[in-house]
DNA sequence: TCGGGTGATACCGCCAGGGTATGACAGGGC
DNA sequence: GCCCTGTCATACCCTGGCGGTATCACCCGA
């Protein structure tokens, strides 16, 4: 049973995403003939067929999109290694951390972290990467962050270990005006089905879950569709510190709390990781 | 910032764990010359070093520790990634599951589990690969498996999704004889320093805890040593089933409890696999 | 019917990766 | 001190695999 090759794994994915060959080549920086040659060697060697090529376009079949699936998990394992490594022996200070952190997430939590982290005596240098809404994840498994601040029940904290920090409570932001900012409190019930004013959705796992809501991409975009009347959001309290003077905060009294870990990716066994979450959980 | 090849992390885990670059080569069935040439070409692109020549050997160097922890993983996720995708488009059943299921395990759970999974109307085909104390989180990690029973604390479930089955308590496993087997309960306090009864220690995460007790590798080795009066172990209730003639079980008030798993890799989107989960859940 | 667009095939050239032979260097036995 | 042994590095060659170009086969829509 011969291993596949990272090379291959990289083709396929491109394949799989763009689901046309000549798009793919260009991304990969190479001719389409030969990639077509290599997607047929990958799935002779695998003894699977991974692609449909019907007239009018490719499609995967099952075990294509298991390959997708699993290949982008050992393509983002494999560059870890590397970057990881590269970190481990490089120049700069080897005790290095990288912390990524929601741009839209609670700027004073992670203040605490840093000034708590850097008053340790032999603290490692602690870097802060921020990040798009639901990106921690991707940057925690291909190694290009040691540890990352999540907000369960957002992110998916399945494959990662963590220690929860803090909890909160959330709250509706409406368009200032809107009959609903006049409310003291309000469930999730009554903002479920506002007329003209639904729910935005944001991406999670990196799809936009289903919804009339408009879709952002980021908390700019979100904001500038509250402030215009378009879309209300549920957002953690801590979310106040970014609201617009267009943006009336409500209460949720039944909205599920939304907590706030310190992840890392599985069995590290970084003494300086060790370190930075001691000190976390001890905020 | 060009990514390293399957073949690249094969060697060097290869040359890591050997510490030797003549040997290793024989295990990749190559020559020496050209494998020396690709660790120092890895070397190169890396821009670390990983292993230090002296004189009278070859040692790990922090980056290449680094690099043998991950590169390993990245190893593991890349022939998951093949064995997935085989299985997922084989001629065999698409809907095949393989569960992982400690040999000594406890035989009755298991049972009870396969009872509930086969009368489920649409079951997928189950099947159980027995394996060894600490081998469950190899066999899921390289796709040999796609689940498993684990026991906490004995297993690490970090960086798999999992769900609880049961809990019990421990016992100590005496020679039937020694004055030991004689009271009605034990406490963890009393059963570790019996002088000329050590406890046994196995395998964790690969590696034997440090103690005084002989070292067993498998349940077998294990009950021999207790029956010739060597050795004294702590295990689960549930072992009780294997016990032998020569064996006194003596319930422990204060051990702490064990609890089965059932654990599959993080992220898993397949629905057979959900449903054996759920068939667990609810035994 | 023809042109545009797709993936597959044919063929060629190059170089990366592997083999063999050998070198450099340290340590141990006598 | 000498030589032998064991180890990794270097030098050199050669082959096969990978990628490029040109082209085909096929389906569509105009």
């Amino acid at each position: 049973m011969d291993t596949l090759e990272t090379r291959e794994l990289r083709y396929f994915v491109a394949v799989a995403e763009e689901l046309h060959f000549g798009r793919a080549a260009e991304r990969l920086g190479m001719a389409q003939p030969p990639l077509s040659r290599a997607i047929q060697q990958l799935e002779r060697r695998l003894g699977v067929t991974l692609l449909d090529r019907d007239r009018r376009g490719v499609s995967l079949t099952g075990a294509g999109e298991v390959l997708l699936y699993e290949g982008r998990a050992a393509l983002d394992a494999t560059s870890a290694a590397a970057r990881r490594t590269r970190r481990a022996g490089g120049v700069d200070h080897p005790d290095r951390l990288v912390l990524a952190v929601k741009a839209a997430g609670s700027h004073e939590l992670v203040q605490r972290l840093l000034d708590a982290h850097a008053a340790q005596p032999d603290a490692a240098e602690l870097e802060v990467l921020p990040c798009g809404i639901c990106e921690q994840e991707e940057l925690l498994r291909d190694g290009r962050a040691d540890a990352a601040l999540m907000h369960a029940p957002f992110n998916n904290l399945a494959g990662f270990d963590s220690e929860a920090l803090m909890s909160e409570g959330q709250i509706a932001v409406v368009p200032t005006g809107h009959p609903l900012a006049t409310r003291p409190a309000l469930t999730l019930a009554e903002v479920a089905d506002v007329p003209g004013l639904p729910i935005a959705r944001w991406p999670r796992d990196g799809v936009y879950p289903p919804g009339p809501g408009p879709e952002a991409r980021d908390l700019t975009q979100l904001a500038q569709l509250i402030a215009l009347g378009r879309t209300l959001a549920v957002v953690p309290d801590s979310a106040r510190a970014w609201l617009w003077a267009d943006h009336t905060a409500v209460p949720l009294t039944d909205a599920p709390p939304v907590v706030t870990h310190i992840a890392w990716p599985a069995h590290s066994r970084s003494r300086a990781l060790a370190a930075l979450v001691r000190t976390a959980t001890q905020l």
